[in-house]
DNA sequence: TCTCCATACC
DNA sequence: CAGGTATGGAGAC
């Protein structure tokens, strides 16, 4: 592989991001988390009697019994026996009940609908986590050891199976709740590192958008500033849905956006979608020219890269087909960014426990959730371990790499990491 | 065993 | 028809 490596001009890559994080993770996985049990059968049996009362109404609403689980078979109750609006059959034949489809007439008031969703979101969470956590723990070294992968994501991200450690729940109260058992061994604290908005400040940095380069800058609200520029209000006037509508345009100008999902994403025309994404690359000319000059490089290559070099293949940029072309090129914006965030990310891990060594600190590292680190750290040392942390963060682009922006993160500890984050 | 659907995360 | 993932259940084979 090594002349391979050599040729595609990897070598930098390979040797100074991929190998030396392969021993790091090597830890992390072996080290493991502590999952307190006792706290996910207790969920487990409160989710359980949850799922059977709203079963029970599910069925007394729809006149007879069925599987709420089978898609199949609920499509057929919601719009073919009780006529709800709304339902289409996709190529497969079946009526979609997907969320997106539910939740406009769980919001006209079709209670059967609302309760089809809590059915779902509360069977979710017990079937994926509370029960099935307790029995991925090690009857060796009783606690959770996932296996995280290095080529799992084409961006240079890591993923995580068996379990997966990098989707547990915490959008929700009840889906947060499964954290609190994520705990910290006696004597020890658990600490959340996080960066804070880092794919949002690469945008600003290699795009050099000189205003928004400037806000973070100055420590400002990003989303709000992007609001008050795009719509020409005063930032102390700024009303909560336009920074929410500048904070959904700001995501999808990572995701390379269009005004098509913009439009879904917020509930606007998509007429009104493509007006606000002109408006915003209208202020923020930098960013057009860049995504254009994204799009081309990946044209001429077939590969786009990130800051440190590393290659993401683009396949379909030069299609016929509109809607693969499209989807190429939204990835060719999206993957510099998002695999940029991910190698600043290694580079601090990697980089993490000989500072921490160093100053003789013990902290362990156990987790990667792409943009925060979780580490179990005595409880003496986390005021210590706390500024190494972030500082190794914070600086992980250097010397390599000189951002425009700074980069930030935030730490929190507690017990668990419910609390922690 | 495989695909599809739905849904959990960043 | 917004970027990147993993998992569980239903249903087909």
């Amino acid at each position: 592989m090594k002349p391979r490596i050599a040729q595609s001009h990897l070598t930098r890559v390979y040797e100074r991001i991929e190998r030396p994080l392969v021993p790091v993770v090597a830890q992390m996985e072996t080290t493991g988390v502590r999952i307190d049990p006792e706290i996910l059968r207790g969920q487990s049996n409160t989710l359980a009697q949850r799922m059977q009362k709203l079963e029970t109404e599910i069925h007394a609403l729809a006149g007879h019994p069925f599987n709420v689980g089978s898609t199949q078979q609920l499509g057929a109750v919601l719009f073919s026996e009780m006529g709800l609006p709304g339902g289409s059959k996709g190529k497969n034949g079946h009526y979609s009940t997907a969320s997106d489809v539910l939740e406009p007439l769980a919001e006209q008031g079709h209670e059967i609908v609302s309760k089809v969703l809590d059915w779902r979101s509360v069977s979710k969470l017990k079937s994926t986590y509370t029960d099935a956590l307790p029995q991925q723990i090690s009857q060796k070294t009783g606690r959770v050891h996932t296996s995280f992968s290095l080529v799992g994501a084409a961006t240079g991200r890591l993923s995580s199976t068996d379990p997966n450690l990098q989707n547990i729940p915490i959008r929700t109260e009840d889906g947060r709740a499964i954290r609190q058992a994520f705990v910290a061994e006696d004597g020890f604290t658990l600490l959340s590192v996080d960066y804070s908005q880092i794919e949002m400040r690469l945008a600003a940095s290699v795009a050099g958008v000189e205003a928004l380069i400037e806000g973070f800058r100055e420590g400002l609200d990003i989303h709000a500033l992007t609001a008050s520029q795009v719509f020409g209000i005063p930032l102390k006037e700024l009303p909560a849905d336009k920074r929410r509508a500048a904070k959904a345009i700001n995501f999808g100008i990572i995701y390379g956006i269009s005004g098509f999902g913009l439009s879904k994403q917020i509930g606007i025309s998509p007429g009104e979608a493509n007006a606000f994404i002109r408006d915003y690359l209208d202020r923020f000319h930098e960013l057009r020219d860049w995504m254009e000059a994204t799009k081309e490089f990946a044209r001429e290559h077939g590969y786009v890269e990130t800051l440190f070099g590393r290659r993401i293949h683009i396949t379909g940029i030069k299609e016929k087909n509109a809607a693969r072309r499209a989807f190429a090129e939204r990835q060719s914006i999206n993957a510099p960014l998002q695999g940029t965030a991910a190698d600043i990310m290694k580079r601090a891990m990697i980089r993490v426990g000989p500072a921490l060594k160093d100053a003789k600190l013990n902290a362990r590292l156990l987790l990667q959730v792409h943009d925060e680190l979780v580490f179990e750290v005595p409880k003496k040392e986390i005021d210590a371990t706390v500024e190494i942390v972030k500082n190794v963060m914070e600086g992980a682009s250097a010397p390599a790499v000189t951002l425009r922006v700074p980069l930030v993160a935030e730490a929190k500890h507690a017990a668990n990491w419910a609390e922690a984050h």
